[in-house]
DNA sequence: GTACATTAAATGTATGTACACTAAATTTGC
DNA sequence: GCAAATTTAGTGTACATACATTTAATGTAC
């Protein structure tokens, strides 16, 4: 559907105002398209996020820092995100002996597994981006580049 | 810069994978310039979402799920970010004596004041979005509007 | 016209984001 | 070796999101 109809707005100032709402608006779309996949699975984006960095560096353990480095959205609070993590025990805490400063987090098996039936979901191939042909995937990815330059 | 680059992820699965990461993250990194330009006027973003469609029904009032209904995200709690703005006085609640159940919600001229310093900051030709051209931006939309199809 | 359903707004609870601050451990600079 | 600076994690607060529930008003069916 066209961006217009969908926040009932008649016009845009400009072709760049349109599209600064739409990349807001569409990314909006995408993420509640994907939070509704995940509701069986317990977990929300941010901790599937945060699980998958672990994954990343199974059976190594994971610093909070090197959690933040990773993460998309680098203010985020991971300490608390883990405190959810390891009440549902996805995650074990334990403090790190050669720095003590420092929290090794480790992935659970229980996580291992989650996240192996949840993988079927993930890629954007399954979500609105399969309306898009390779080539218009490709165009996109230039153009969105492009706006962060 | 190129998506790969920012999030140092070096492959992604697919032209899609990448579109679908590259949306959120263009999406997120649009909303922290905008954020950072909004702090000096002590409103947030959501909260200004708000009042531009206030100003756009102006001086006719607007009830809460039209605000809802014009809102990016449908989900969020127009009432209580009516709440904040009316502790601003951006805002004025008043019951609708027509139909008790909805609420007029009217914007203040403080708040048109506001608007106006703030409308040189909107529109998206002063972010990032300035680097496409024109041409750049209609197919963008496009795109987009397919995605979400 | 009374019971039932629907609608509009608000509220409750859990989670996450943004940002400032604290506490403890480690590093550094002298 | 010790004081100061830095690093790491966690905490506090304000705001927002997500979603279920509540309350009051209105609409509808019988």
């Amino acid at each position: 559907m066209k961006i217009e109809e969908e926040i009932k707005q008649s016009a845009f100032k400009s072709e760049y105002h349109k599209a600064y709402i739409n990349v807001l608006y569409t990314s909006n779309w995408l993420e509640q398209e994907q939070s509704k996949q995940f509701k069986p699975f317990g977990v929300t984006l941010p901790q599937y996020n945060v699980l998958r960095i672990l994954r990343g560096q199974h059976p190594k353990p994971a610093t909070i820092s090197m959690i933040i480095e990773r993460m998309l959205d680098k203010t985020s609070n991971a300490s608390r995100i883990v405190d959810k993590l390891e009440a549902k025990e996805l995650v074990t805490r334990k403090q790190c002996p050669e720095d003590r400063r420092t929290v090794d987090v480790l992935i659970t098996d229980k996580a291992l597994a989650l996240l192996k039936q949840m993988d079927e979901l993930d890629g954007g191939t399954k979500s609105g981006l399969r309306n898009l042909t390779e080539q218009e995937a490709e165009t996109l990815n230039t153009l969105l580049d492009k706006i962060r330059d």
